[in-house]
DNA sequence: AGCTCATGGCGAG
DNA sequence: TCGCCCTGAGCTG
């Protein structure tokens, strides 16, 4: 259950176990067994994340294009791998790795146009280097839309999932339904260049942190928290619950088939 | 055993 | 906006 950070970390991870040398490849589910063929005894080139897109380059082959929806799955483990189960749609091997890809809504050979094709319709994403808010700056500026939707919507910027949107909301102390075109300039670059920084660390955590160091529980003077996710933060899936800051009840509400969290209390501009 | 829910996204209408 | 796809954990019974 990925955002951009997870794919960027399984981007480097995969590199660093597969890169430069050849691998083998099987589709114990069948469902990318030519794929698999294909690939297999092929050398993985490059490992390349643009928000919630995996691309695992191998030059005689093309491009393996991953996205794990909501529900995919990729663990790595180390030799002796113990036999696949039924549900694993690619497995890759070398001597000493193995990784397992479980439950992707794409796993896919695509070509290098049909990757260009894939960045083209993505939004900058704050995890790559060469991007930058200003592209997104431009269509939130102009949009109806609410600031929560648009922060989910991958043309107008890749990687940001459900729990990123809701915490740096949070942070900001913005409305998700604030509408897009009444954002104001420095709120948006505020919130671009926290995204950069709390994801970077998502990447180098592997999970979502978002509780800022003075908002700690002890620094609160309250116990530790226990996390039932894995991340600190301050509103997602804390429906009910007091706000770490204000103590007003966290509230949800569905937005475009998925929960929305935030502290109505903290949250006015 | 069956239900619900989950850090997502697509295409049909 | 809805239905649908993909898997598995954590309930309930």
């Amino acid at each position: 259950m990925p955002e951009g950070h997870t794919i960027h970390r399984l981007a480097a991870d995969h590199f660093e176990r597969f890169g430069g040398r050849a691998v083998r490849a099987a589709s114990p589910q069948g469902k990318f067994a030519d794929g698999a063929a294909l690939v297999d005894g092929q050398v993985l080139e490059a490992a390349e994340a643009h928000g919630k897109h995996l691309f695992l380059g191998f030059a005689a082959t093309g491009w393996v294009h991953i996205h794990l929806g909501l529900f995919g799955k990729l663990g790595f483990g180390t030799t002796p791998a113990p036999p696949p189960t039924d549900t694993v749609r690619l497995r890759l091997l070398n001597e000493r790795h193995y990784a397992d890809l479980r439950g992707p809504t794409a796993c896919a050979l695509v070509t290098d146009a049909d990757k260009q094709a894939i960045h083209d319709r993505l939004g900058p994403d704050p995890l790559r280097a060469d991007d930058d808010g200003e592209r997104a700056w431009r269509r939130i500026s102009r949009s109806r839309t609410s600031v929560a939707a648009l922060l989910m919507d991958q043309k107008i910027i890749a990687g940001v999932g459900n729990v990123y949107r809701a915490e740096v909301l949070f942070r900001h102390g913005i409305d998700p339904y604030r509408l897009g075109r009444d954002l104001t300039r420095s709120e948006w670059d505020a919130i671009w260049s926290d995204l950069v920084v709390l994801m970077r660390e998502g990447v180098r955590n592997n999970r979502i942190d978002t509780v800022r160091p003075e908002h700690e529980p002890e620094a609160m003077g309250r116990p530790p928290r226990v996390d039932d996710h894995g991340g600190e933060v301050y509103v997602y899936r804390r429906a009910a619950q007091p706000c770490h800051l204000c103590g007003t009840d966290v509230r949800t509400a569905e937005l475009a088939a998925r929960n929305l969290f935030w502290c109505p209390g903290c949250q006015t501009r």
